[in-house]
DNA sequence: AATCAATCACCCAATTTGGGTGATTAAAGG
DNA sequence: CCTTTAATCACCCAAATTGGGTGATTGATT
């Protein structure tokens, strides 16, 4: 492990988590790398906001869900607060919609509770090193958010068509990107709404986000 | 390692590979693990296809540049005649969109060249396990793409009508979202317009996504 | 031969959109 | 306390957009 990208520094760490028992166990495993310092761990957000300005926390691990603020909120604030510090959630929760939301709010990595010691100590130096711990069903999740479903009824033009209507752009733009007449887009749209049993542009936009299909 | 997962069989690989060294060389690596089976290696994709029903591969090595039909084109032919095989892309590029394309295309995995040998090895095990091997920095990529800047000149409500705009939805179905008359949505909308320094939908969503504020 | 994809035309009316110019109330900040 | 900002609503106006109808032609695929 290369020092120099440590600047000579320790890494500051703080965790939150409710659970007193995990969260003593982390600290424990955590104080015994020679690199970590565990500056303060904290039962809940409030807590951790009163003292962030003194901790100047390189890496907090955090917990979803918080008596209080919940993990997702805290996230939002801290980032907001200070983009540079690195999160890592670490959770029971396999959820789609927290996994999804905490990233969204500035989680850099993604752990959930039943992980190896040595998974704990090799996250914060991976996140540190600019990379993006999580666990494995968790990278699965965030990878399969990329897919698309190639299957929708539509056909090739039709989709385009579609993808730019998602982007808000009107029929005659749409047209002059494409470079066909507008009315060749409104029947494209006409032919769209009658294959996905539509009649407006929210409806089949809705329907093909659902589907994966955009 | 539990091999029931395997059903008792091996993991049938094929490797398509421009690059004659690489290809023998990850060939040879992956030939020394006795649940893996090599099944064929390929220089580009179209001969891949020919023999992809008689291969019958599980997993597949795919890199992205390759003579004829390149590997992003190749994952999506894989993928709509049979979802279930699982690619690992194998190349240099870190490029940001030939990432998202790969995964957008259904890459399950995404690797640079400059790997160590059992990262390699380790890689279609997590794979086949419901894993998504990534890079260091593609991971990081891909989580950071999550994320939103939270520090955007617009008000809270003001985001909130945005990103239904950013669904299709018009000024009137905006308003009954929120509960609220479609007047004020419109005014909504030119003080949206007036601080983004835009006169359309098109144009604020445009820049709403490029500075990542939805 | 039949189907589908992609293109274009013309009719119609309601809705939407973008812009202007106001106003009120409540909350937040200096 | 004063100012600014956020959030709400009103009314005027004209151009553009949208959704629906009913056609047609061409070329490819089956």
């Amino acid at each position: 492990m290369n020092l120099q990208i440590f600047d000579g520094k320790l890494i500051r760490i703080c965790i939150v988590e409710d659970d007193h028992v995990i969260r003593n166990g982390f600290k424990e495993i955590l104080q015994e790398v020679k690199h970590f310092q565990v500056i303060n761990t904290y039962s809940n957000c409030e807590d951790f906001f009163m003292n962030l300005e003194f901790d100047k926390p390189g890496v907090v691990l955090m917990d979803i869900e918080l008596p209080g603020m919940n993990g997702i909120d805290g996230i939002l604030l801290i980032k907001k607060k200070y983009p540079r510090i690195q999160i890592i959630v670490v959770t029971v929760y396999e959820n789609d919609k927290l996994v999804f939301d905490a990233l969204c709010a500035g989680a850099g990595g993604y752990l959930t509770k039943n992980l190896p010691t040595d998974r704990l100590k090799d996250a914060i130096f991976e996140i540190i090193h600019g990379g993006a711990p999580m666990s494995t069903c968790i990278a699965r999740m965030v990878v399969a958010s990329f897919q698309r479903n190639q299957n929708s009824p539509l056909s090739k033009r039709e989709m385009e068509v579609l993808s730019l209507l998602s982007k808000g752009k009107s029929y005659s733009s749409i047209a002059d990107e494409l470079y066909v007449d507008k009315e060749t887009i409104r029947t494209h749209i006409k032919n769209i709404y009658f294959k996905l049993e539509v009649h407006s542009k929210a409806d089949a936009l809705e329907l093909a986000k659902k589907e994966r299909w955009i």
